[in-house]
RNA sequence: GGCGUCGUGGCCAAGUGGUAAGGCAGAGGUCUGCAAAAUCUCCAUCACCAGUUCGAAUCUGGUCGACGCCUCCA
Protein backbone atom coordinates (compact mmCIF):
# COMPACT_ATOMS: atom_id res chain seq x y z
CA UNK A 1 0.00 0.00 0.00
CA UNK A 2 0.88 3.55 -0.84
CA UNK A 3 2.93 5.32 2.52
CA UNK A 4 1.86 8.70 3.07
CA UNK A 5 4.56 10.80 4.66
CA UNK A 6 3.31 14.64 5.79
CA UNK A 7 4.83 17.22 8.02
CA UNK A 8 3.77 18.08 10.84
CA UNK A 9 3.42 21.18 12.26
CA UNK A 10 3.38 19.99 15.91
CA UNK A 11 6.80 17.85 15.34
CA UNK A 12 8.35 20.37 12.75
CA UNK A 13 9.23 17.54 10.63
CA UNK A 14 8.23 14.83 8.22
CA UNK A 15 6.66 12.00 9.39
CA UNK A 16 4.81 8.65 8.22
CA UNK A 17 1.33 8.90 8.71
CA UNK A 18 -0.55 6.79 11.10
CA UNK A 19 -3.97 7.00 11.95
CA UNK A 20 -5.45 6.59 14.94
CA UNK A 21 -8.32 3.90 12.80
CA UNK A 22 -6.67 3.05 9.54
CA UNK A 23 -10.31 2.00 8.71
CA UNK A 24 -11.52 5.77 9.25
CA UNK A 25 -9.27 8.27 8.47
CA UNK A 26 -10.52 11.98 9.81
CA UNK A 27 -9.40 15.54 9.00
CA UNK A 28 -10.27 19.27 9.87
CA UNK A 29 -9.39 22.13 7.77
CA UNK A 30 -10.28 25.59 8.90
CA UNK A 31 -12.83 26.65 6.44
CA UNK A 32 -14.13 30.47 5.58
CA UNK A 33 -15.47 33.66 7.49
CA UNK A 34 -18.06 34.89 4.96
CA UNK A 35 -18.21 38.23 5.40
CA UNK A 36 -17.07 38.85 1.32
CA UNK A 37 -15.98 37.31 -1.76
CA UNK A 38 -13.19 34.26 -1.72
CA UNK A 39 -10.20 35.42 -2.78
CA UNK A 40 -7.19 33.68 -4.19
CA UNK A 41 -5.35 33.17 -1.04
CA UNK A 42 -8.76 31.54 0.22
CA UNK A 43 -8.32 28.86 -2.37
CA UNK A 44 -5.03 27.43 -1.14
CA UNK A 45 -6.02 25.93 1.83
CA UNK A 46 -9.25 24.40 0.34
CA UNK A 47 -7.03 23.19 -2.47
CA UNK A 48 -4.29 21.24 -0.50
CA UNK A 49 -6.58 19.79 1.89
CA UNK A 50 -8.97 18.60 -1.12
CA UNK A 51 -5.88 16.98 -2.53
CA UNK A 52 -4.56 15.29 0.72
CA UNK A 53 -8.12 14.02 1.04
CA UNK A 54 -8.01 12.60 -2.42
CA UNK A 55 -4.93 11.17 -1.88
CA UNK A 56 -5.85 9.68 1.68
CA UNK A 57 -9.34 8.34 0.36
CA UNK A 58 -6.57 6.75 -2.67
CA UNK A 59 -5.33 4.72 0.37
CA UNK A 60 -7.83 4.09 2.66
CA UNK A 61 -11.41 2.61 3.33
CA UNK A 62 -12.67 5.53 4.47
CA UNK A 63 -12.38 9.03 4.98
CA UNK A 64 -14.29 11.70 6.51
CA UNK A 65 -13.42 15.72 5.81
CA UNK A 66 -14.79 18.28 8.07
CA UNK A 67 -14.32 22.01 6.91
CA UNK A 68 -16.61 24.87 8.82
CA UNK A 69 -18.16 27.97 7.59
CA UNK A 70 -17.52 30.56 10.29
CA UNK A 71 -20.78 32.37 10.27
CA UNK A 72 -20.58 34.26 13.76
CA UNK A 73 -17.69 36.84 13.67
CA UNK A 74 -16.31 40.90 14.24
CA UNK A 75 -15.79 40.87 11.14
CA UNK A 76 -19.18 39.94 9.65
CA UNK A 77 -20.77 42.16 12.25
CA UNK A 78 -18.35 44.82 11.24
CA UNK A 79 -19.29 44.28 7.24
CA UNK A 80 -23.81 44.43 8.39
CA UNK A 81 -23.01 48.14 10.26
CA UNK A 82 -21.07 49.05 6.94
CA UNK A 83 -23.29 47.53 4.50
CA UNK A 84 -26.64 48.26 5.88
CA UNK A 85 -27.20 44.40 5.27
CA UNK A 86 -28.53 41.80 7.84
CA UNK A 87 -25.86 39.35 9.04
CA UNK A 88 -27.88 36.33 7.82
CA UNK A 89 -28.03 37.83 4.27
CA UNK A 90 -24.34 38.64 4.04
CA UNK A 91 -23.28 35.08 5.36
CA UNK A 92 -25.40 32.63 3.21
CA UNK A 93 -24.81 35.23 0.17
CA UNK A 94 -21.10 34.53 0.34
CA UNK A 95 -21.05 31.24 1.79
CA UNK A 96 -23.14 30.12 -1.53
CA UNK A 97 -20.34 32.09 -3.22
CA UNK A 98 -17.57 30.17 -1.74
CA UNK A 99 -19.01 26.94 -2.18
CA UNK A 100 -19.15 27.46 -5.86
CA UNK A 101 -15.80 29.01 -6.35
CA UNK A 102 -14.53 25.96 -4.23
CA UNK A 103 -16.43 23.69 -6.68
CA UNK A 104 -15.06 25.40 -9.85
CA UNK A 105 -11.91 24.97 -8.48
CA UNK A 106 -12.27 20.95 -8.56
CA UNK A 107 -12.74 21.42 -4.33
CA UNK A 108 -15.00 18.39 -3.58
CA UNK A 109 -17.36 19.70 -0.62
CA UNK A 110 -16.45 18.27 2.58
CA UNK A 111 -18.50 15.31 3.97
CA UNK A 112 -19.55 18.11 6.81
CA UNK A 113 -19.68 21.55 6.73
CA UNK A 114 -20.76 22.60 9.90
CA UNK A 115 -21.38 25.99 10.99
CA UNK A 116 -20.55 27.94 14.34
CA UNK A 117 -24.01 29.16 14.87
CA UNK A 118 -25.34 25.96 14.90
CA UNK A 119 -23.06 24.99 17.87
CA UNK A 120 -23.34 27.73 20.31
CA UNK A 121 -24.92 25.29 22.71
CA UNK A 122 -22.10 23.32 22.26
CA UNK A 123 -19.79 26.08 23.09
CA UNK A 124 -21.39 27.20 26.07
CA UNK A 125 -20.80 23.59 27.69
CA UNK A 126 -16.90 23.06 26.27
CA UNK A 127 -16.43 26.45 28.26
CA UNK A 128 -18.22 24.86 31.25
CA UNK A 129 -16.30 22.21 31.19
CA UNK A 130 -12.87 24.45 30.57
CA UNK A 131 -14.45 26.29 33.77
CA UNK A 132 -15.37 22.98 35.82
CA UNK A 133 -11.68 22.03 35.18
CA UNK A 134 -9.88 25.42 36.19
CA UNK A 135 -8.90 26.31 33.01
CA UNK A 136 -10.80 29.59 32.37
CA UNK A 137 -12.52 31.82 34.57
CA UNK A 138 -14.89 34.50 33.88
CA UNK A 139 -14.07 37.97 34.90
CA UNK A 140 -16.12 41.52 33.93
CA UNK A 141 -18.55 39.68 31.82
CA UNK A 142 -16.27 37.39 29.67
CA UNK A 143 -14.65 34.02 30.03
CA UNK A 144 -11.15 33.45 29.23
CA UNK A 145 -9.25 30.90 29.10
CA UNK A 146 -5.97 30.37 31.38
CA UNK A 147 -3.02 29.73 29.84
CA UNK A 148 -1.02 28.66 32.84
CA UNK A 149 -3.32 26.33 32.90
CA UNK A 150 -1.77 23.95 29.55
CA UNK A 151 1.64 23.47 30.22
CA UNK A 152 2.26 22.42 26.25
CA UNK A 153 0.80 25.80 25.24
CA UNK A 154 3.18 27.33 22.72
CA UNK A 155 4.14 23.61 21.28
CA UNK A 156 2.43 23.83 18.06
CA UNK A 157 4.15 27.40 17.15
CA UNK A 158 7.49 27.39 19.04
CA UNK A 159 6.60 30.47 21.46
CA UNK A 160 7.79 31.07 24.51
CA UNK A 161 5.03 32.69 27.05
CA UNK A 162 7.56 34.73 28.55
CA UNK A 163 9.10 35.76 24.83
CA UNK A 164 5.94 36.95 23.82
CA UNK A 165 4.96 38.64 26.13
CA UNK A 166 7.87 40.46 26.75
CA UNK A 167 7.86 41.95 22.61
CA UNK A 168 4.08 42.42 22.65
CA UNK A 169 2.79 45.33 20.87
CA UNK A 170 -0.62 44.72 22.40
CA UNK A 171 -2.14 46.28 26.03
CA UNK A 172 -2.98 43.91 28.35
CA UNK A 173 -6.70 43.86 29.08
CA UNK A 174 -7.47 44.39 32.79
CA UNK A 175 -9.73 41.50 33.43
CA UNK A 176 -7.05 39.32 32.18
CA UNK A 177 -5.53 37.08 34.46
CA UNK A 178 -2.37 36.61 32.59
CA UNK A 179 -1.04 38.26 29.52
CA UNK A 180 -1.76 35.40 26.97
CA UNK A 181 -5.46 34.43 28.11
CA UNK A 182 -7.29 34.77 25.45
CA UNK A 183 -11.74 35.22 25.02
CA UNK A 184 -13.70 32.30 25.06
CA UNK A 185 -16.89 34.32 25.43
CA UNK A 186 -17.46 37.50 25.07
CA UNK A 187 -20.13 40.35 25.83
CA UNK A 188 -22.50 41.61 23.37
CA UNK A 189 -23.88 45.15 23.43
CA UNK A 190 -26.29 47.33 21.82
CA UNK A 191 -26.67 45.89 18.39
CA UNK A 192 -24.40 43.01 18.34
CA UNK A 193 -25.85 39.43 18.13
CA UNK A 194 -25.36 37.35 21.38
CA UNK A 195 -26.94 34.71 22.56
CA UNK A 196 -27.86 33.79 26.28
CA UNK A 197 -25.31 32.10 28.63
CA UNK A 198 -24.38 31.55 32.01
CA UNK A 199 -22.30 34.38 31.83
CA UNK A 200 -24.75 36.92 29.96
CA UNK A 201 -25.84 37.75 26.53
CA UNK A 202 -22.84 37.64 24.45
CA UNK A 203 -20.95 35.67 22.13
CA UNK A 204 -18.09 32.92 21.54
CA UNK A 205 -14.38 33.89 20.94
CA UNK A 206 -12.99 33.22 18.04
CA UNK A 207 -10.82 30.14 18.33
CA UNK A 208 -13.54 28.38 20.46
CA UNK A 209 -16.17 27.01 17.14
CA UNK A 210 -13.03 25.07 16.02
CA UNK A 211 -12.58 23.09 19.19
CA UNK A 212 -15.95 22.18 19.28
CA UNK A 213 -16.85 21.33 15.15
CA UNK A 214 -13.89 19.39 14.80
CA UNK A 215 -14.89 17.45 17.81
CA UNK A 216 -18.62 17.24 17.27
CA UNK A 217 -18.01 16.39 13.48
CA UNK A 218 -15.02 14.24 13.88
CA UNK A 219 -14.77 12.69 17.80
CA UNK A 220 -11.45 12.82 19.58
CA UNK A 221 -8.60 12.54 18.42
CA UNK A 222 -9.01 13.01 15.20
CA UNK A 223 -6.15 12.62 12.16
CA UNK A 224 -5.53 15.75 10.91
CA UNK A 225 -5.91 19.14 11.25
CA UNK A 226 -5.43 21.63 8.64
CA UNK A 227 -5.13 25.56 7.67
CA UNK A 228 -2.68 28.54 6.62
CA UNK A 229 0.12 29.00 8.45
CA UNK A 230 -0.59 32.62 9.99
CA UNK A 231 -2.90 30.57 11.72
CA UNK A 232 -0.62 28.49 13.86
CA UNK A 233 -0.93 31.37 16.06
CA UNK A 234 -3.00 32.37 17.65
CA UNK A 235 -5.96 30.67 16.66
CA UNK A 236 -4.31 26.60 16.67
CA UNK A 237 -2.29 26.84 19.52
CA UNK A 238 -5.93 28.24 21.10
CA UNK A 239 -7.66 25.67 19.66
CA UNK A 240 -5.20 22.80 21.32
CA UNK A 241 -5.21 24.91 24.68
CA UNK A 242 -9.09 24.87 25.06
CA UNK A 243 -9.96 21.35 23.75
CA UNK A 244 -6.77 19.75 26.38
CA UNK A 245 -8.65 21.95 29.07
CA UNK A 246 -12.00 21.00 28.49
CA UNK A 247 -10.90 17.19 28.81
CA UNK A 248 -8.97 17.79 31.71
CA UNK A 249 -5.64 16.96 29.32
CA UNK A 250 -2.93 19.65 30.28
CA UNK A 251 -0.31 18.76 28.47
CA UNK A 252 -0.06 15.91 25.14
CA UNK A 253 -1.68 18.29 22.31
CA UNK A 254 -2.53 15.15 20.60
CA UNK A 255 -5.62 14.08 22.40
CA UNK A 256 -6.81 16.76 19.95
CA UNK A 257 -5.57 16.17 16.37
CA UNK A 258 -2.44 13.76 15.88
CA UNK A 259 -0.90 16.05 12.92
CA UNK A 260 -0.64 19.33 12.24
CA UNK A 261 -0.78 20.87 7.93
CA UNK A 262 -0.10 24.34 7.30
CA UNK A 263 0.26 26.26 3.91
CA UNK A 264 2.39 29.11 3.47
CA UNK A 265 0.70 32.28 1.95
CA UNK A 266 0.41 33.54 -1.49
CA UNK A 267 2.25 37.02 -2.75
CA UNK A 268 0.79 39.04 -5.16
CA UNK A 269 3.67 39.85 -7.34
CA UNK A 270 5.98 39.50 -4.70
CA UNK A 271 3.61 41.85 -2.27
CA UNK A 272 1.68 40.93 0.36
CA UNK A 273 -2.04 40.34 -0.38
CA UNK A 274 -3.65 42.89 1.47
CA UNK A 275 -6.46 45.45 1.25
CA UNK A 276 -4.49 48.72 2.00
CA UNK A 277 -2.15 47.59 -0.84
CA UNK A 278 -5.67 46.80 -3.12
CA UNK A 279 -3.95 43.61 -4.58
CA UNK A 280 -6.67 41.42 -3.42
CA UNK A 281 -7.57 38.83 -5.78
CA UNK A 282 -10.99 37.39 -5.70
CA UNK A 283 -11.61 34.25 -7.71
CA UNK A 284 -14.71 34.50 -9.21
CA UNK A 285 -12.80 37.47 -11.10
CA UNK A 286 -10.38 35.41 -12.51
CA UNK A 287 -13.04 32.84 -13.23
CA UNK A 288 -14.42 35.20 -15.88
CA UNK A 289 -11.50 34.83 -17.86
CA UNK A 290 -10.02 30.89 -17.24
CA UNK A 291 -11.17 27.78 -16.36
CA UNK A 292 -10.88 26.79 -12.70
CA UNK A 293 -8.23 23.90 -13.52
CA UNK A 294 -6.21 26.55 -14.78
CA UNK A 295 -5.94 28.42 -11.08
CA UNK A 296 -6.24 25.02 -8.89
CA UNK A 297 -2.87 23.89 -11.14
CA UNK A 298 -1.44 26.88 -10.92
CA UNK A 299 -1.95 27.00 -6.80
CA UNK A 300 -0.40 23.58 -6.85
CA UNK A 301 2.85 24.40 -8.83
CA UNK A 302 4.95 24.79 -6.08
CA UNK A 303 5.07 22.65 -2.19
CA UNK A 304 2.19 24.16 -0.44
CA UNK A 305 4.73 24.55 2.48
CA UNK A 306 6.46 27.70 0.76
CA UNK A 307 5.04 30.85 -0.12
CA UNK A 308 3.39 31.04 -3.69
CA UNK A 309 4.29 34.35 -5.85
CA UNK A 310 1.15 34.96 -8.32
CA UNK A 311 1.91 36.18 -11.10
CA UNK A 312 0.06 35.95 -14.51
CA UNK A 313 3.25 33.77 -15.59
CA UNK A 314 2.33 31.65 -12.55
CA UNK A 315 -1.65 31.36 -14.33
CA UNK A 316 -0.10 31.15 -17.77
CA UNK A 317 2.39 28.27 -17.24
CA UNK A 318 -0.37 25.95 -15.82
CA UNK A 319 -2.85 26.94 -18.95
CA UNK A 320 0.31 25.60 -21.32
CA UNK A 321 0.54 22.48 -19.39
CA UNK A 322 -3.16 21.61 -19.07
CA UNK A 323 -3.13 22.71 -22.85
CA UNK A 324 -0.67 20.32 -23.29
CA UNK A 325 -2.17 17.55 -21.14
CA UNK A 326 -5.87 17.68 -23.27
CA UNK A 327 -4.36 17.56 -26.22
CA UNK A 328 -2.38 13.87 -25.56
CA UNK A 329 -5.91 12.99 -24.40
CA UNK A 330 -7.52 14.21 -27.52
CA UNK A 331 -5.03 12.07 -29.65
CA UNK A 332 -6.46 8.87 -27.95
CA UNK A 333 -10.23 10.44 -28.07
CA UNK A 334 -11.33 6.90 -29.51
CA UNK A 335 -9.29 4.61 -26.89
CA UNK A 336 -12.03 3.67 -24.06
CA UNK A 337 -10.28 2.61 -20.26
CA UNK A 338 -11.67 1.61 -17.33
CA UNK A 339 -10.29 3.26 -14.45
CA UNK A 340 -10.94 1.51 -11.73
CA UNK A 341 -8.81 -1.01 -12.71
CA UNK A 342 -5.88 0.91 -12.58
CA UNK A 343 -3.29 -0.65 -10.22
CA UNK A 344 -2.78 2.73 -7.46
CA UNK A 345 0.64 0.82 -6.38
CA UNK A 346 2.32 2.05 -9.63
CA UNK A 347 1.19 5.51 -10.05
CA UNK A 348 4.13 7.66 -9.83
CA UNK A 349 1.70 10.56 -9.39
CA UNK A 350 -0.02 9.06 -5.89
CA UNK A 351 4.17 8.51 -5.10
CA UNK A 352 4.91 11.86 -5.67
CA UNK A 353 1.57 13.23 -3.51
CA UNK A 354 2.12 10.39 -0.94
CA UNK A 355 5.91 12.53 -0.05
CA UNK A 356 3.84 15.63 1.37
CA UNK A 357 1.91 16.25 -1.21
CA UNK A 358 5.21 16.57 -3.63
CA UNK A 359 2.72 18.57 -6.34
CA UNK A 360 5.95 20.05 -8.37
CA UNK A 361 7.20 16.32 -8.82
CA UNK A 362 3.47 15.02 -9.15
CA UNK A 363 2.98 17.39 -12.39
CA UNK A 364 6.54 16.34 -13.61
CA UNK A 365 4.68 12.82 -13.74
CA UNK A 366 1.95 13.36 -15.03
CA UNK A 367 3.87 15.44 -18.03
CA UNK A 368 5.98 12.21 -18.34
CA UNK A 369 2.99 10.10 -18.93
CA UNK A 370 0.96 12.41 -21.26
CA UNK A 371 4.37 12.27 -22.80
CA UNK A 372 4.12 8.44 -22.75
CA UNK A 373 0.56 8.31 -24.34
CA UNK A 374 1.60 10.48 -27.12
CA UNK A 375 4.06 8.35 -28.31
CA UNK A 376 2.31 5.00 -28.06
CA UNK A 377 2.22 3.21 -31.06
CA UNK A 378 -0.23 0.70 -30.44
CA UNK A 379 -3.85 0.37 -28.95
CA UNK A 380 -2.42 -1.48 -25.96
CA UNK A 381 0.17 0.84 -24.90
CA UNK A 382 -2.30 4.04 -25.29
CA UNK A 383 -5.04 1.93 -22.97
CA UNK A 384 -2.09 1.52 -20.62
CA UNK A 385 -1.12 5.58 -20.57
CA UNK A 386 -4.10 6.82 -20.76
CA UNK A 387 -5.62 4.80 -17.97
CA UNK A 388 -2.64 5.93 -16.20
CA UNK A 389 -3.17 9.50 -17.10
CA UNK A 390 -6.95 9.93 -15.96
CA UNK A 391 -5.91 8.18 -12.79
CA UNK A 392 -3.50 10.78 -12.01
CA UNK A 393 -5.33 13.32 -13.54
CA UNK A 394 -8.39 12.30 -10.87
CA UNK A 395 -6.35 13.01 -8.40
CA UNK A 396 -4.73 15.55 -8.64
CA UNK A 397 -8.26 16.70 -9.28
CA UNK A 398 -7.52 18.32 -12.94
CA UNK A 399 -8.67 17.27 -16.81
CA UNK A 400 -12.08 16.93 -15.76
CA UNK A 401 -13.47 18.65 -18.80
CA UNK A 402 -13.86 17.09 -22.37
CA UNK A 403 -10.48 17.58 -24.55
CA UNK A 404 -12.79 18.98 -27.15
CA UNK A 405 -14.82 21.76 -24.97
CA UNK A 406 -11.27 22.74 -23.19
CA UNK A 407 -9.23 22.79 -26.47
CA UNK A 408 -12.53 25.05 -27.88
CA UNK A 409 -12.42 22.37 -31.05
CA UNK A 410 -15.39 22.48 -33.14
CA UNK A 411 -17.17 25.59 -31.02
CA UNK A 412 -17.84 28.94 -32.41
CA UNK A 413 -18.59 31.76 -30.19
CA UNK A 414 -22.62 33.45 -30.65
CA UNK A 415 -20.66 35.96 -33.44
CA UNK A 416 -19.45 33.30 -35.24
CA UNK A 417 -20.97 30.70 -38.11
CA UNK A 418 -19.51 27.73 -37.69
CA UNK A 419 -20.92 26.39 -41.23
CA UNK A 420 -18.96 29.19 -43.10
CA UNK A 421 -16.17 27.87 -41.15
CA UNK A 422 -16.18 24.23 -42.18
CA UNK A 423 -16.84 25.97 -45.76
CA UNK A 424 -13.93 27.83 -45.59
CA UNK A 425 -11.97 24.68 -44.43
CA UNK A 426 -13.05 22.16 -47.25
CA UNK A 427 -12.53 25.30 -49.73
CA UNK A 428 -8.48 25.20 -48.28
CA UNK A 429 -8.25 21.58 -48.78
CA UNK A 430 -9.48 21.65 -51.93
CA UNK A 431 -7.19 24.42 -52.84
CA UNK A 432 -4.20 21.82 -51.09
CA UNK A 433 -5.33 19.19 -53.32
CA UNK A 434 -5.10 21.52 -56.26
CA UNK A 435 -1.68 22.24 -54.67
CA UNK A 436 -2.55 26.15 -54.83
CA UNK A 437 -0.83 26.89 -51.65
CA UNK A 438 -1.19 30.22 -52.31
CA UNK A 439 -5.03 30.41 -51.59
CA UNK A 440 -5.00 27.45 -49.28
CA UNK A 441 -3.05 30.39 -47.26
CA UNK A 442 -4.57 32.95 -47.73
CA UNK A 443 -7.78 31.13 -46.09
CA UNK A 444 -5.79 30.33 -43.39
CA UNK A 445 -5.55 33.88 -42.58
CA UNK A 446 -8.55 34.39 -43.02
CA UNK A 447 -10.06 32.50 -40.47
CA UNK A 448 -7.06 33.57 -38.49
CA UNK A 449 -8.57 37.41 -38.03
CA UNK A 450 -12.08 35.44 -37.33
CA UNK A 451 -10.44 34.05 -34.53
CA UNK A 452 -10.16 30.62 -35.51
CA UNK A 453 -6.98 28.39 -35.64
CA UNK A 454 -6.95 25.19 -37.72
CA UNK A 455 -4.39 22.08 -37.30
CA UNK A 456 -4.36 19.52 -40.23
CA UNK A 457 -4.19 16.21 -38.52
CA UNK A 458 -3.41 13.02 -39.71
CA UNK A 459 -7.99 12.59 -39.29
CA UNK A 460 -8.43 15.72 -41.30
CA UNK A 461 -8.37 19.34 -40.71
CA UNK A 462 -9.52 20.89 -36.92
CA UNK A 463 -10.28 24.11 -35.94
CA UNK A 464 -10.78 25.68 -32.71
CA UNK A 465 -11.68 29.11 -31.39
CA UNK A 466 -9.09 31.22 -29.63
C1' G B 1 12.70 42.45 20.88
C1' G B 2 10.99 37.03 20.33
C1' C B 3 9.85 32.84 16.99
C1' G B 4 10.30 30.96 12.08
C1' U B 5 11.02 30.47 6.66
C1' C B 6 13.63 31.13 2.27
C1' G B 7 17.87 32.40 -1.39
C1' U B 8 18.78 26.36 -7.28
C1' G B 9 19.87 28.25 -15.05
C1' G B 10 16.62 34.17 -18.54
C1' C B 11 11.75 32.90 -15.70
C1' C B 12 8.76 29.21 -12.60
C1' A B 13 10.16 25.04 -9.63
C1' A B 14 11.67 19.81 -7.37
C1' G B 15 15.73 17.61 -4.97
C1' U B 16 18.01 18.11 1.41
C1' G B 17 24.93 13.80 2.18
C1' G B 18 26.79 10.41 -3.34
C1' U B 19 27.68 13.73 -7.80
C1' A B 20 21.61 19.03 -10.36
C1' A B 21 13.62 16.34 -11.91
C1' G B 22 10.07 18.91 -14.70
C1' G B 23 7.79 23.20 -17.18
C1' C B 24 8.30 27.99 -19.82
C1' A B 25 11.53 30.75 -22.87
C1' G B 26 15.93 30.01 -26.30
C1' A B 27 19.08 27.09 -30.13
C1' G B 28 19.18 23.06 -33.53
C1' G B 29 16.98 18.42 -35.93
C1' U B 30 12.69 15.03 -37.51
C1' C B 31 7.69 15.25 -39.33
C1' U B 32 4.45 18.74 -42.36
C1' G B 33 3.28 21.96 -49.14
C1' C B 34 3.43 25.61 -45.11
C1' A B 35 1.88 26.28 -40.17
C1' A B 36 0.48 24.06 -35.71
C1' A B 37 0.95 19.85 -32.78
C1' A B 38 4.10 15.95 -31.60
C1' U B 39 9.01 14.20 -30.99
C1' C B 40 14.52 14.28 -30.41
C1' U B 41 19.07 16.92 -28.99
C1' C B 42 21.50 21.12 -26.48
C1' C B 43 21.33 24.81 -22.46
C1' A B 44 23.01 25.64 -14.29
C1' U B 45 27.30 23.16 -9.82
C1' C B 46 22.79 25.30 -6.43
C1' A B 47 23.56 33.90 -2.69
C1' C B 48 28.62 34.49 -0.48
C1' C B 49 32.66 32.92 2.98
C1' A B 50 34.73 29.32 6.29
C1' G B 51 34.32 24.41 8.22
C1' U B 52 32.81 18.83 8.85
C1' U B 53 33.24 14.63 5.30
C1' C B 54 36.25 10.02 0.92
C1' G B 55 32.20 13.00 -0.94
C1' A B 56 27.65 18.91 0.31
C1' A B 57 22.98 22.44 -3.31
C1' U B 58 21.97 19.08 0.79
C1' C B 59 25.26 19.14 7.66
C1' U B 60 27.76 23.24 11.04
C1' G B 61 29.21 28.46 11.84
C1' G B 62 29.27 33.30 9.83
C1' U B 63 28.01 37.27 6.08
C1' C B 64 24.59 39.48 2.79
C1' G B 65 19.64 39.54 0.89
C1' A B 66 14.15 38.48 0.75
C1' C B 67 9.98 37.25 3.67
C1' G B 68 6.28 35.49 7.40
C1' C B 69 4.18 35.31 12.41
C1' C B 70 3.88 37.71 17.35
C1' U B 71 -2.58 42.40 15.90
C1' C B 72 -7.91 40.78 11.82
C1' C B 73 -5.85 37.57 8.25
C1' A B 74 -5.84 31.45 4.40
Amino acid sequence: MAKLRIHNTLEKKKEDFIPVDPNHVRMYTCGPTVYNYAHIGNARPAVISDLLVRVLRCIYPKVTYASNITDIDDKIINASIETKTPIDEITSKFERIYNEDMASLGVQAPDIQPHATDFIDEMIGLIQMMIDKNAAYESEGHVLFDVTSYSSYGKLSGRDLEDQIAGSRVEVASYKKNAGDFVLWKPSVDNQPGWESPWGFGRPGWHLECSVMSEKSLGLPFDIHGGGMDLIFPHHENEIAQSCGAHGEDKDPKIFSRYWIHNAMLNMNGEKMSKSLGNIFYIRDFLDKQPGEVLRLALISGHYRQPLNWTDDTIEQARIILDKLYRSLKKTDDIKVDIDSFDNESSTVLNALCDDLNTSKAIAEIIEIAKNLSKANSDDLKKKFKKELLFSANLMGILQESPDVWLGIGKADDNLDSDNIEKLIQERNEARAAKDFQKADDIRSQLNEMGIEIEDTADGTVWSSK
